[in-house]
DNA sequence: ACTACTATACCGTCCAGCCGGTATAGTATA
DNA sequence: TATACTATACCGGCTGGACGGTATAGTAGT
């Protein structure tokens, strides 16, 4: 099997056996038998646990922040556009897939707090971005802390609002940030 | 010295070694040497690590519902008086003792899944009492979680508000849930 | 004598990482 | 086209350390 393909089944495995069974799950040999792959195989892709953990780390950046940007670019209206789609890209995130997208950052603070660096200095890019979205500095934190709230109560399992409170949700935030115009309706549903 | 002194010195030391080093270096020898005690001391008093954690939780929840409950207290004027409380709350937290509050649950978080059952119905429990509270569905989920979101940030060390942010930040929440007049000012500062 | 420990030794399990080996595919050479 | 060699991808057993928990013997205060 190719080799960036098998990488990315392994990430995929190992996102999966810390949604399914929490981060204190996440050993080299779960994400073995997950992936139908041996120990041995892991380590040959990933030398180290904590390189897995940083590549899926960086994958769920990178994905968030691809939605974000494609966001911004359908929502240009001056003040909060930046707001308005981190706000529809968590929103999207959440209701998309089951695993969310944060094991990652799960597991890393589940395991070790060093690999959890580059997600701290992502969040710390994040917020710059907001508060010089054009928006007041409350309305910035808030609607970022609101945004990321959601995310980690999916993690750890806290209370998440039903259907209809997630769209109530979504468009409290929205309207927290001014409701933008958008260009066109790239994203289904 | 007396019993119960030292169960609370001992879950002090607990939450202190997460809130340095992070929940994975939670184990019983680092409780131990924190609290100046041997292991056989720790596991007198806890005689499960499972025990230790879940203690940490009961404390948590049952200090921030206190004070929860003495800001609902305060101010009783019909609609969001829970949520400007739990907002007040959250906020206090925060900026009070460098430890955030949240230890026990991150420990749980990191260690083991099941612990975890106990603060999820709550967060169940303080969604309800949100969502009677009064105010828009929309207004109580977004409120709950951007006050949560605070505590998880903190604890995870995701980029936070600077002081004059937090307090626009709070501000922003207790306008969103209809600012309430306060019928004294007990919370200090 | 009872409570509240200390100190130390130990057991069993789990787990990250290592290492020797293997299967397969591709390439060079003759 | 047969042989020799090499690189890639992976297997699976092993080891060493960490950690939860047990056990035991002893001590200081009350």
């Amino acid at each position: 099997m190719n080799r960036n393909s098998r990488k990315e089944e392994l990430l995929r495995a190992a996102s999966l056996v810390v949604a399914r069974s929490g981060p204190a799950t996440l050993t080299l040999d779960a994400v073995a038998a997950e992936a139908g792959v041996s120990k041995g195989g892991v380590l040959y892709h990933f030398p180290t646990k904590e390189g897995l953990i940083l590549a899926m780390i960086e994958g769920e950046i990178s994905t968030f922040e691809k939605l974000v940007e494609e966001g911004v670019a359908a929502d240009s209206r001056a003040p909060g556009a930046f707001a308005r789609a981190y706000v529809r890209a968590t929103v999207a995130g959440m209701s998309g897939n089951g695993d969310g997208g944060f094991c990652g950052v799960a597991a890393a603070f589940a395991n070790d707090e060093a690999i959890l660096a580059r997600y701290r200095e992502q969040t710390a890019a994040w917020r710059a971005r907001f508060l010089s979205d054009g928006l007041t500095p409350g309305k910035a934190e808030a609607i970022r802390i609101a945004a990321d709230g959601l995310w980690y109560a999916a993690v750890i399992g806290a209370a998440l609002p039903d259907v209809e409170g997630l769209i109530a949700f979504e468009a409290e935030l929205l309207s927290l940030a001014g409701v933008g115009k958008r260009k066109n309706t790239k994203v289904k549903a």
